[in-house]
DNA sequence: CTGAAAGCGCTAACAT
DNA sequence: ATGTTAGCGCTTTCAG
């Protein structure tokens, strides 16, 4: 099933049918012409080598997303989405590379043997990364360490949980950091928002505290939280804020009412945590949608880097605060 | 960067190049060129052009995933890394596309785009879906309707979960079943297990219920379960269980007193819950690299399909049950 | 043992 | 407005 068969089923030539197949602008074609060629093309299930099609043109329609291996929830998912479901609509095609250590290495290795065009991070790659990638055929590679942050900045959810907080009264807050060290980017993101809304509000910076999955060694960070009269924690995550959640039953407290917990991500599991966690959600749809719009603009030369786009944490109340 | 350039460098001819770097077998090239090319090569930062050789070849070197949108937690994760591994070590690239519904449309349209050779999924591809990756240029699909079931027999998980409570003497068992439809196909899987152990057990078959992620639903499903009496609950995955757990709670009951609950999946919460989460565990690293083995037999037509890999589930023992 | 030559299926100047 | 032609970079018979 070549160009070939298609042109030949058709009665034109070849680079006929490659102008109607690609909607080429600046020919004029008749639509009869036009008719045939899509008519031909469809009845003999004609699908264009994804190959050749790279190799003439110099370049491919595939986008590499590189996903680390981060309990995002949800949320990701729905970015992906959507991200895929826009790059769709412009003709790329987006796949996933799933490693649990989003360095280089692997990465760029798949970009090459995929012939990616664009190499799309949810947090920004360090420059030797960059030169990397696109030693290995990447036209464009997004985020990039220098010249923005992550692909959608997440400070806004550490200032939403921190806000949320204060306006309950709480004074003294705790922040539970993740011990993963992969996640430690990440977190320190979200703990700026924290420690920005606190500074709003006239009060000291969180205590921060590392948690780890284990109500044990959860409960020893909850009591030193409350030997410095913390009386609300906001967790990097929901993950987190669970485990937090586990060490303050551990300990014979309760919350709300002796310690506050916020999460962040609203996992599944949040709505059936005891007590009932408090979290915020945020909707990563738009982001996709924004994002594949942005490689599209730089793909074209429209533009030259990808925009942050904000997102729009909403805090959605349960009983752990 | 080319193969010419290449050539040119190390003072040979294209194909020479082409020989040493491919490795191609029964060739007799003096160790002496062959250095020469291969220093030349890297000394360049030589990379083939994927679509150059997968024009040429006629088949590509990728490997796309259908990775459906499902919490089955770290050991998926582990799985996909393996399996990246192991075939790369064979020279093939592993990608993946994740997709909310898993059915055929844009899976086969990503095959396409990425010329993908082989397709592989967790559980089986309808014979439509498979065909429509055939035409879309993908060489061998697995797992196939026809010929095998899942990548793993999950059954075993169900069975597990079963045999522990019956071994701690529960007489009548529940099964909590997910309520999200795409979840239903898999769920019946692990429910098969738990009714053959209780058959094999002389009891009943499970009692079930399906749990929405909701603490008040989960209550009334727990109710049903005590008004017939059941003592012990198996449940699809830890996220259903950890559900359920909310519903003892909720109506007052405690875990693991008036009703046991054994999870699946071991996710990072399930250490966590309270009471901590008895779940069962299984590793899929091997699974992982037999799979990449499979696929590597059946490309070079050692095999015709994919076996089935067992797995070997453990319960992890906490203190839900 | 190495090189020359013919495509793989498609795109894109260039010509008609 | 359509067809002709020349590659894209690589693999792979077939000669030398």
């Amino acid at each position: 099933m070549t160009g070939s068969d298609v042109a030949l089923a058709a009665g034109v030539s070849r680079t006929t049918v490659s102008f109607v197949l690609n909607n080429r602008p600046g020919q004029s074609i008749p639509d009869q012409t036009r008719r045939r060629v899509v008519e031909a093309a469809s009845r003999l299930g004609y699908r264009p080598r994804a190959a050749a099609r790279a190799l003439a043109a110099g370049r491919s329609d595939i986008v590499l997303l590189s996903v680390p291996d981060l309990p995002l929830g949800a949320a990701i998912t729905r970015f992906v989405e959507e991200l895929a479901a826009a790059l769709a609509a412009h003709g790329l095609t987006l796949v996933a590379h799933l490693a649990a250590t989003h360095g280089g290495g692997s990465l760029s290795e798949v970009c090459a043997s995929v012939d990616a065009s664009v190499v799309i991070g949810l947090t920004p790659f360090p420059q030797r990364v960059v030169e990397e990638l696109h030693r290995s055929g990447a036209d464009v590679v997004i985020p990039t360490d220098k010249q923005q942050g992550a692909t959608f900045p997440t400070e806004q959810i550490g200032r939403v949980q921190a806000d949320y907080l204060i306006a309950k009264g709480h004074r003294r807050i705790g922040y539970a950091l993740p011990d993963r060290p992969e996640l430690l980017d990440m977190a320190e993101e979200r703990l700026r928002g924290a420690v920005d809304a606190c500074a709003d509000a006239g009060l000291d910076a969180p205590i921060t505290h590392a948690i780890t999955l284990n109500p044990a060694e959860a409960a020893r960070a909850v009591q030193r939280w409350r030997t410095r009269s913390v009386t609300g924690i906001c967790a990097y995550n929901d993950e987190i804020a669970v485990a937090v959640l586990a060490g303050v039953h551990a300990t014979g407290l309760t919350a709300p009412s002796d310690i506050a917990v916020i999460g962040a991500d609203d996992i599944p599991t949040a709505a059936v945590s005891i007590p009932a966690l408090t979290t915020v959600a945020f909707d990563l749809r738009e982001v996709g949608v924004k994002r594949a719009e942005a490689v599209v603009a730089i793909l074209s030369g429209a533009a030259q880097h990808a925009p942050l786009i904000p997102i729009t944490p909403q805090v959605v109340e349960r009983s752990s605060v």
